[in-house]
DNA sequence: TGGTAGCACTCATAAAGGGAGAGTGCTAAT
DNA sequence: ATTAGCACTCTCCCTTTATGAGTGCTACCA
């Protein structure tokens, strides 16, 4: 579709633009290319492309500058110039070589580490919670009648909620109702718990009032996590070399990165993808995106696929540097999740 | 030191500032404040206010601007003309009607409210751990050599770690430690833990490595929350009418803001203040918050002082809406989590 | 003596004009 | 097919000019 010199001049613009900002013209083309080729012809070339819908001018006397039909076929062409830089595998072998720490203090880190190296914001999505299997629930008495409840999975995922009742219960009934529990429940999927007669299951206790508010809870708790956690680091690059104009419109975009909720609805297109997924500008599903680049990629534990990693940033983004950045950071993340969770 | 009519002069430049952001011309005063005197006198009186370090003129021709010294005085004379608005009212009370939530989520959603009602950028410190007493600790083996230790308060807080052991430990073993430690550490303020001596208390178990990772584990946590947790919201406020240098100014803030350490150590000077202070532009300890007012109070759980809730906003604020708001969010907290934690 | 009218003065802001420079598209020549 | 040459367009930046807001000062008044 495109001949070798229309490629290599169409990266070329995406390339410099990308470093300096400034739209491309045809004579600083002519100078970084080598093609032994003149401005004028690199002109018609640029015209061309300007045509394909690769290319656009700000005005009629400024260069050229990509369009995101031109970042994304720089993106799609990217074999070659992609490459980790030693600064950031240094810096993420150096995160994920430290070892004993929490699911959560580890991912927290992992969203620092990913907006400090792509300059851009970073989101992370925690695995969720679904998919692990019930290990314990313990039941803890801070009134005699309101039972602070913390269920752990076997991934260390540690759940609270507190049960108000209405009569008091004793200490022993308590013990014995997560005594119960535990025995009933454990190993199972979190999911499955939601088929579980609980009728049928509170044949065995005396305590009903309890051990029905602690299902109740379980479930609850589910519905909870049902659209997952989410980590967010870095909003503040989104402002870099913002103008007046750009800001206004980033003010609505950081009030949706302050509730799980929308943000998780904004990710919710690239949440489920298997493989990274590379959105541009208008390729975003979200209006709010629309004028960022969206970067994400999955992460597992063992062969399961776990969560999501993903950075947002301007259109204008070092793609080959920040590629493999996210990129390497989800493997390291991974292999970090399987030995955490044994 | 103020006459009268200087003091009225004072307080109606700050209060039209406030609400216009416009610098306010003798011309003006003189339709509003009705005193019966002409611009040409009020002329004089702002000279001398400026003279006296209250008021400054952006430039020879405009109006007058509030120095910092200017919304001191006005914050000081408030008196009257501070009340809570029936709208805050009504929110304030809806959210804390709702009742049996986790102590987390209560505070998360007192720094949204905050937020949203001041239109101001959010932030509650969460109780300090130390002042919490030991209620329960749960040992559960993720692996034979790695365990999740949850250690649960009297307040319904939760915390966890991961210990990860040289040699592999028996199940029986785990519990035996769990049901030593319980007996041993139950009722134990946090802050006392610190002053165990650990060999004395290891004798009476077999599973010394398992127990000796557990304390040191729970002194290290306390050491971990030495800076509390800091919930903090609507920081996108703080970008609301900004002009290009302001924003770069600004990035560092937001910066500091996504790191809990020193969004601490800039509000360090008020988180043990106990009663409400309101520091206004170069009266903040912290360079960065130079050109804002911050305004904090403290919340009570039961007698005892908990934790401080605050908000950061421009100089330029409706310290007569806001002031009121924080007062009454904080006296709503307290009482929420009185019942809350029994 | 405190208050006031009048007036000259200053300065920000906006609109208008005028190079300079960058980069283009087009045309004609190779 | 490529290129040199050139007219053209538009942004950017600087200067100029007019406008208007608001002041400080001075002289006058009750």
């Amino acid at each position: 579709m495109l001949d070798e010199r229309k490629r290599k001049i169409l990266n070329a613009v995406v390339y410099r633009y990308i470093m300096t900002g400034q739209p491309v013209g045809s004579k600083a083309l002519a100078e970084t290319l080598n093609l032994g080729i003149s401005p004028a012809t690199i002109r018609n070339e640029l015209s061309s492309l300007e045509d394909m819908g690769y290319l656009y001018q700000p005005h009629v006397s400024a260069g050229r500058v990509p369009t995101y039909l031109g970042y994304r076929f720089y993106v799609d062409n990217l074999t070659g110039r992609i490459r980790l830089g030693v600064e950031e595998r240094r810096a993420i072998l150096a995160l994920f070589s430290s070892k004993t720490r929490e699911l959560e203090q580890l991912l927290q880190e992992t969203t620092h580490l990913l907006s400090r190296l792509t300059r851009a914001a970073a989101m992370v999505i925690a695995p969720r919670l679904d998919r692990n299997s019930f290990k314990h629930i313990d039941l803890v008495s801070l009134r005699d009648d309101l039972i602070l409840m913390v269920v752990i999975t076997d991934t260390g995922r540690v759940e609270k909620m507190t049960l108000s009742l209405e009569s008091p219960v004793k200490p022993e009934d308590i013990e014995m109702v997560q005594n119960y529990l535990n025995e009933k429940l454990s190993g199972k999927k979190l999911d499955q718990l939601e088929n579980i007669d609980p009728e049928e299951l509170l044949k065995g206790v005396r305590e009903k009032e309890l051990a029905r508010a602690a299902l109740e809870g379980i479930v609850e708790m589910m519905f909870r996590e049902e659209y997952e956690k989410v980590y967010v680091g870095g909003a503040v690059n989104l402002l870099r070399g913002l103008d007046q104009e750009g800001l206004e419109k980033i003010e609505g975009l950081l009030r949706k990165f302050e509730e799980q909720y929308h943000l998780l609805n904004m990710l919710k297109e690239v949440i489920r993808a298997n493989e990274m997924v590379v959105k541009i500008g208008d390729e975003n599903l979200a209006t709010e995106l629309r004028s960022f680049s969206l970067i994400a990629t999955p992460y597992n534990i063992g062969d399961e696929m776990a969560g999501t990693i993903s950075v947002l940033g301007p259109t204008r983004m070092d793609y080959a540097r920040v590629i493999p950045t996210v990129d390497f950071i989800a493997r390291s993340l991974s292999r970090a999740l399987e030995t955490l969770t044994g």
